[in-house]
DNA sequence: ACTGGCTCCTGAGGGC
DNA sequence: TGCCCTCAGGAGCCAG
């Protein structure tokens, strides 16, 4: 599913294809998303040009002329698709924007992508204006983010899901920073020392910069569909992992609920 | 102000 | 072989 270092990689990806490239017309299949497409998105986004593709969280902001932009979620089973030309819409296709030579299709088979526009700051855009820094900007993981953690009582793998806390962190990265940080997911954020805050932010952009390098991979599935997505698959130390050996000290990894979420942790290297 | 539970949706996988 | 049940997940929303 698309986490942050996938979200960034296709930005990555996406942005010289498509920038300065004018948009010929917006077909959407299947308004209801996330939240219901806004009918008049074609008319007011055709014969634009895109002028820049950046990245907020999970969110993907197409910025447009005159300072209109489209919001773009890809939830956690959405695609996007560059091609040459159109092809026959399959089902799960929701959405595309033909550009001058090329088609960009959302795919989506359980709809909790989202496909909005807006007009002026995209940062005050409700869905925007709440979340917390990005993890792999510089400067995160210092005074504030300590503060930030240790302000909250909640399981500290529920915290790094709140993305009013941190922003853009999935379920899977959740778990893998709290192993590397050597820290309990059910903790609390008030019972984690300062010390080991600070540790648990440097895990975190750890996991998610590995995850952006080999993310390059994802890249290549991401324009050869037929690519076989396994081969490329990152191999995470416990995420997916209950009943598998610790790779640290061989000790049995668990799966347990947090906030209806699993976390998969290791009992003996995780305090 | 926080926290935890619920919700949207469909495909996958397990049990019988 | 097939049906049914449960679960997975992002993240906003709401009740307590």
């Amino acid at each position: 599913m698309p986490e942050l270092p996938e979200v960034e990689t296709i930005r990555r990806a996406l942005e010289p294809a498509i920038r300065g490239c004018r948009i010929r017309s917006l077909e959407v299949w299947q308004p209801r998303l996330r939240y219901p497409v806004p009918p008049e998105l074609a008319r007011i986004i055709t014969g634009q040009r895109i002028t820049e593709l950046s990245r907020r969280a999970k969110y993907l902001i197409f910025h447009l002329e005159e300072q209109n932009w489209l919001l773009v979620h890809l939830g956690m089973s959405g695609r996007l698709h560059l091609t040459d030309m159109a092809e026959a819409r399959g089902p799960h296709d929701h959405w595309e924007i033909r550009l001058s030579h090329r088609v960009l299709r959302m795919h989506d088979p359980r709809r909790f992508s989202l496909l909005l526009k807006g007009q002026g700051n995209p940062g005050l855009h409700p869905l925007l204006a709440s979340l917390g820094p990005e993890p792999l900007a510089p400067g995160f993981g210092g005074p504030a983010w300590v503060q930030a953690l240790r302000a909250r009582k909640a399981p500290v793998k529920s915290l790094l899901l709140d993305g009013r806390l941190i922003a853009g962190v999935g379920n899977i990265y959740a778990s893998e920073a709290l192993f590397r940080a050597g820290i309990d997911p059910r903790r609390s954020g008030n019972r984690i020392g300062a010390t080991r805050a600070r540790i648990l932010g440097t895990a975190i952009r750890l996991v998610l910069k590995e995850a952006l390098e080999a993310g390059g991979s994802t890249l290549r599935d991401y324009r050869h569909p037929n690519g076989d997505p396994g081969s490329f698959r990152v191999r995470w130390r416990v995420y997916g992992r209950e009943g598998e050996p610790c790779p640290d000290c061989g000790e049995t990894i668990r799966r347990i609920r947090i906030g209806q979420r699993s976390s998969f942790f290791c009992p003996s290297c995780q305090h």
